[in-house]
DNA sequence: CCCCCCATGTAACATGTTACATGATTGA
DNA sequence: TCAATCATGTAACATGTTACATGGGGGG
């Protein structure tokens, strides 16, 4: 078994998969009419997929013949790919997370809830507003070196990239909230 | 000369090219050194892609042998390349836009600067709004339908995409406001 | 003298896109 | 009967990633 090699759209079906066991179509499904669909979708990359995580031991797959329909495929997490996801999210978020993919971090966030517990996901969300703010600092320090130029765009372009930050640190901290219990008990000792 | 068929990291560069002729060098130092760095950036990357540009006609290189270091080749924008480019720009948003890929709509709006004229900006900016809005009111259906369940990860993560999507809108619509005075007399009549 | 910056590129590889192919069942 | 939905896949293709290759000039 190779070292195992997983891409974002690999994460993302292994996540689904931990959630509940699923077929490359019921996949497709959620990837269609869920804001995951950014995370494409069709069967040329959904199967294929699929057929990686098994190779590489994350997931292991059964028929299902019990329907009138063709027999499905029906996939699963293995031991090994419940470990490998909770290893991914909770790895220390780099600054580099924060600035290419902040997608990437709501996509571990969003897969925390059956893996990791209380204090690992304020953690994570602390990491994430402090991160942020310290990237907002940069953006407004390049914003500030910016010449005054006739268009515009680029300016506005960039303050559209320091609210939307902004926005997120915000909502981590609010979110931050409702996993405090458990870290507070950590904190108070 | 095919129909041309560009890529997002093709269109970033192009933009670039635009604004000022530059080296593969200095278009990596920029991808490195900015928040478009997002296009990534390696020059596995960057060097096939110009030449890709340039057999579509969209850029045109000439070599620069007045330094003493090695010879550079600096690309600059076609005729066929500028025209292209505000054809890009200048497109309606539609709703697929808003939902995946709000990073291609800020691209496009970073360059429109020196290719389209206020009035397109204002529509451009007015659309963004409204099809956020829109999607807004869609992902808050989807909160409102989401089962409470145990771990809140789900829900949040959807409450952080509604929250960035709604600073975006804001954005858009205080942006309106510097574009405001060529749109209006066209409103006035 | 050594390392970093300038500057361009290629090769192997994995992944994703688009389009096609197949075929049964269910509801209008 | 016709369209949609369930359900899985493949083939050709373009693109991007990682790592490697090359080589001169300038500064410490």
């Amino acid at each position: 078994m190779k070292k195992p090699n997983v891409t974002t759209l690999g994460y993302a079906i292994l996540g689904l998969l931990h959630v509940e066991p699923r077929t490359g179509y019921a996949l497709r499904k959620v990837f269609e009419t869920t804001p995951m669909g950014h995370y494409s979708s069709s069967p040329g990359a959904i199967y294929p997929a699929l057929k990686r995580l098994e190779e590489r031991g994350l997931a292991s797959s059964k028929i299902d013949d019990s329907t009138k329909l063709r027999p499905k495929q029906v996939y699963s997490t293995t031991r090994t790919g419940v470990d490998f996801l909770r290893y991914w999210v909770s790895q220390p978020i780099e600054k580099q997370n924060v600035v290419h993919d902040l997608g990437d971090l709501m996509l571990r966030f969003s897969f925390m809830g059956t893996l990791v517990n209380d204090r690992v996901t304020y953690r994570f969300l602390s990491q994430m507003a402090s991160g942020i703010n310290l990237y907002v600092g940069e953006l407004e320090q390049m914003l500030q070196d910016m010449p005054v130029t006739v268009p515009p765009h680029g300016r506005l372009a960039l303050q559209s990239g320091i609210s939307t930050y902004r926005a997120q640190a915000n909502w981590a901290r609010q979110a931050m909230r409702e996993f405090a219990s458990e870290a507070e008990r950590d904190a108070e000792k």
